[in-house]
DNA sequence: GCAAAAGTGTTTTCTATACACCCATGT
DNA sequence: ACATGGGTGTATAGAAAACACTTTTGC
């Protein structure tokens, strides 16, 4: 087969930021890398990407590995190419954010990286751009949750209004009035409420809901307008 | 310098999807490859990206080397990592969509492409996935519009309300009523009356508008809503 | 005088926001 | 009985949408 001449073939690496909420806290995944080169710095997890693998295939490859997750949401953002950005070896890579629910998380699935989750205010120098990935996945997500519901991707089947609410205030770091966020919720549809009551955080209890799968598939494109 | 050991680097090319507005037509641009291999069939700009070159600087170089144009809107969209992509050897692309303003596009800087427009609801079958990244530029296009002003891009410098109107009627292939499309243009301050018409178009004349440079900067991230 | 495109206002509906109190329950 | 978090309604302001006619002027 012809192949194209004098060009230089670069390394293509995959690197997923990943957030989760437990609750109370937004945070984010990271690793401390055991191998050398660069030792013990904390980074994102990341890989490079395989020979007959695709993009998207590479990050899922490497969540799981992580995270011992399938099915988790994902959505590559940015590719990231300065010649500079790996000291070792040039080296572009295809920044993912991945949302995924904390509790399905356990640590013991994958403990040969030293994962550890930390609250976004209290996020530890990391290597590389990997920074600067983590501010623009923050930003995108922030863009995204504005007009699509995706924040409940970070959530248990099962959620209560005022985890969700939570969710978006951590997000946005800022605070919602909760009745016109009940408000803008019930009035999307997307979802259903159960009979019975989450009384882990309250004497009087908060119902849980679940997502509508359904509707959330179809009205996923229209624009919700959840903040503004 | 250490490397990375047992990774196969891959190439790793740039394709930008280049729109321009007559203001009558929104278009693409798109090359006749007049090379082997897979000479003479249609294709989106592209090229590898060099040893010492980020992917905005790899983006930049090619259009130039198409249009003879610096100082064009460029936005990175998507990443494209199918092995099976490229038949003749194994290359990732990062896409990225342009908009030039037509006016300022001369056919003869490069015409050793064999540059074309096509109007978009006749552009030819493209190579490789380049279909599906004039799709997705598209669609990225619409989201982006919807909600910051980039479409200025697309016109030339002093441009009247019924182009602006019918560009914007051309990217969502749908009509807009023309006195709240003023209202919301107005509204938004981006706009600067001229004194002068632009007599080319109808007997009466439409005046021409510059861009507010500093609002429309200042204004980009706030959502506008030009579209619903 | 007429054809062709530019420009102009009002009404109605909907959506966003601001705001404060009662409810249920475990201790 | 009281402390804690959960849940509820209304009034106002602003934005979006629907809608049709008059103006200008070159021919």
């Amino acid at each position: 087969m012809a192949k194209y001449l004098n060009q230089k073939p670069i390394l293509v690496a995959v690197d997923c930021i990943i957030f989760g909420y437990d609750g109370e806290h937004l945070k984010l995944l990271v690793i401390k890398r055991a191998i050398e080169p660069i030792k013990d710095q904390w980074s994102l997890m990341g890989g490079f990407v395989g020979e007959n693998e695709d993009l998207n295939g590479a990050a899922k490859r490497i969540l799981l590995e992580l995270t011992g997750l399938h099915d988790v949401y994902l959505e590559q953002f940015c590719a990231y190419g300065n010649p500079e950005r790996d000291p070792i070896e040039r080296t572009i890579s295809i920044a993912y954010f991945a949302l995924i629910d904390i509790n399905k998380y356990s640590k013991q699935i994958n403990d040969q990286y030293h994962a550890e989750w930390f609250k976004l205010k209290e996020i530890p120098a990391l290597i590389f751009d990997h920074d600067e990935m983590v501010r623009s996945a923050l930003a995108k997500i922030r863009y995204q949750a504005a007009l699509h519901p995706i924040l409940f991707e970070l959530l248990p089947k099962k959620f209560t209004i005022p985890q969700l609410q939570t969710l978006y205030e951590q997000v946005y770091d800022s605070p919602i009035d909760n009745r016109n966020f009940i408000r803008k919720i019930t009035a999307s549809g997307l979802l259903i409420k159960q009979t019975e009551k989450d009384k882990s955080s309250s004497k009087r209890g908060a119902f849980y809901f679940k997502l509508d799968r359904q509707k959330h598939r179809s009205q996923f494109q229209s624009f919700l307008n959840f903040i503004r």
